[in-house]
DNA sequence: CGTTATCCTGTAAACGTTTACGATACAATC
DNA sequence: GATTGTATCGTAAACGTTTACAGGATAACG
């Protein structure tokens, strides 16, 4: 059914030496069998399998990335800016998403088995299976991941721009207390904003902000903020670990009539494209999440090509965006 | 480097069909090599080749899906279903975005090569380079584009609920002009709801709808509807090719200090979370993005495994949904 | 004409699997 | 003891490519 090297060959009347030297441009080929050979390649419509080529060179042409999900614009961000680096380079691109399935250390090091390099998102599986997969000899990018062994790594900064909002909050605005809602647990950048936060409240004797532990969609955030609603008293500020739940907190928080900026401040995190235009405008924090993807792509192609296991780190900067949700006039 | 299944039958003592066997737990071998095998493996840390067995196997263990582009949560949604069923069902995903690339042709055809089918979205790419990978013999499933040849297609309605949406305006709020921010060309779910919008117009006399051509972004929708503020008169509703334009159009009219839907009703498509939520609630339309992933998915996965081509066309329904921004009371 | 260099092309091995087939050993049956 | 059957395992071919190597033809040179 499908054409193979064999069948041009035998209509070109040559080897499939012949038949591959043509192809790939190599060596020495007259310019008659070279036009027949060609020929053959058009008349049958010949295009070489590229697992013969994938065993033989000992190169899949893929690259691997494994997601915890697909919802949201910040995945996506960074699997276009992934994917481009890739295919501008000749890569194919393999996606998994994890979605905490038991199985994934499974998927993943079956993944890792047809691609020649891979980058591996947050929290999606355990650090034990990604070095067993890096002792096996494919190269890793870990990406908005905490660090294991000297494997390289591209993340966006969180520590700073967590600091200056909360310095913000409480210095220009002088809120005193504080809930957080999205989960440290789940996803490193989280866990390290957190910890930031924390750490501020601390410093400005704070009482310890509230941990309202939920996923990170829009209907998270929701439930999140229905259940800190029953509660009694609410803080000043909610901190929503991206943009999205903060949409459900507004939804929660509308619902109830309460007030943004005026009984509640709200931030976000990531500033997707509607923050700007949702009411009241969401303060949020900028990420460049195409140039992740970017990045990762880049320093992954960079080792598989030039066996460079140099460990680098690479933080990206984020920007914090002041709007109105925190109570400043824009 | 890497270990192969060599390395485990000279480890164990025994040959590598033996090894083969042990790994599918398929034919005769005693207790004892296996267990001897099953320690080969464990100490070796071997995972079998997939190109190795692909070769072999001639099959691929792959599905491949093209996008026009990665951005908004149509193609988020559309991914994390097909994702989910390929991954379920044993196969591993490529993706492929055109971005309207010259060589889009080129990629998507290296691509039917190292899958065991594809799905091809929208105006990806020519109907003659799909046809002649077709004709090759790897299995096609069409998602949200036109028609080709008796390839099996999956899309979602867009006629009736463009029909319903525009009596609605009409009869309901009384509008009589209209402008439609998008473009036809590109995407063909977008073509059919143009054609309804203009059918439905022409049907009640009125003044054919304005075209803005616009790409699918938010910042598009934003200069179209800056374009459009220039033009002189404004229609008494845009209609928005989807919800992410919408918003682009929200921002644009808010600038100008033009209240929807007082002066003039705005309408969305796609129905993503924000637009509930937005300022006013957005009038849309519910599509089954996930469902359309998963079905695709399917369908391909079937051919496949059953060589059953049969020529279905599957069509999903969409559902209106009525908010303030077309003048009701949502 | 003999030698050598150059150009072209074919042969065969290799990549890592799976699996049909054959070989061996041993038990069961007559 | 000869025959047959069964359980186990190894040999080798096959999948589609690339490429080192060798071989043959032709041209160039003495």
């Amino acid at each position: 059914m499908t054409v193979t090297i064999k069948n041009v060959a035998k209509l070109a009347g040559v080897s499939i030496a012949t038949v591959s030297r043509v192809q790939n441009g190599v060596g020495q080929v007259s310019p008659e069998t070279k036009a027949k050979v060609l020929a053959a390649i058009r008349q049958l419509n010949y295009v070489p399998n590229r697992i013969g080529q994938a065993l033989q060179k000992q190169r899949h042409g893929a690259l691997g990335i494994v997601f915890p999900d697909f919802s949201g614009p910040y995945y996506g961000g960074v699997l276009l800016g992934l994917e481009n680096q890739a295919v501008t380079a000749g890569y194919s691109v393999l996606v998994l998403a994890t979605h905490r399935r038991q199985e994934s250390a499974r998927l993943i090091t079956e993944l890792s088995s047809r691609v020649d390099g891979m980058v591996i998102m947050d929290r999606t599986v355990s650090d034990s299976t990604i070095s067993a997969i890096a002792d096996s000899g494919i190269p890793i990018v870990l990406l908005a991941r905490s660090a294991i062994g000297d494997l390289p790594s591209v993340r966006s900064e969180n520590q700073i721009p967590a600091i200056e909002l909360m310095t913000h909050l409480t210095k220009d605005h002088g809120y005193r207390s504080f809930a957080f809602l999205g989960d440290p647990q789940i996803a490193y950048d989280v866990t390290e904003r957190w910890r930031a936060v924390n750490k501020v409240a601390h410093e400005q004797n704070l009482a310890r902000p509230k941990l309202i532990r939920c996923g990170y969609r829009q209907q998270d955030g929701y439930q999140a903020a229905q259940k800190l609603l029953t509660q009694g008293t609410l803080p000043q500020c909610l901190l929503c670990a991206n943009d999205e739940v903060a949409f459900g907190v507004y939804q929660a928080l509308r619902e109830n009539n309460i007030r943004i900026p005026d009984e509640i401040a709200v931030t976000g995190w990531d500033d997707i494209p509607t923050s700007e235009l949702i009411s009241p405008p969401l303060t949020s924090v900028q990420q460049p999440t195409q140039q992740l993807g970017d990045l990762a792509a880049q320093k992954l192609i960079q080792i598989i090509e030039t066996e460079n296991t140099r460990l680098e780190n690479d933080v990206l900067s984020s920007r914090l965006v002041l709007r109105n949700s925190c109570g400043c006039n824009h």
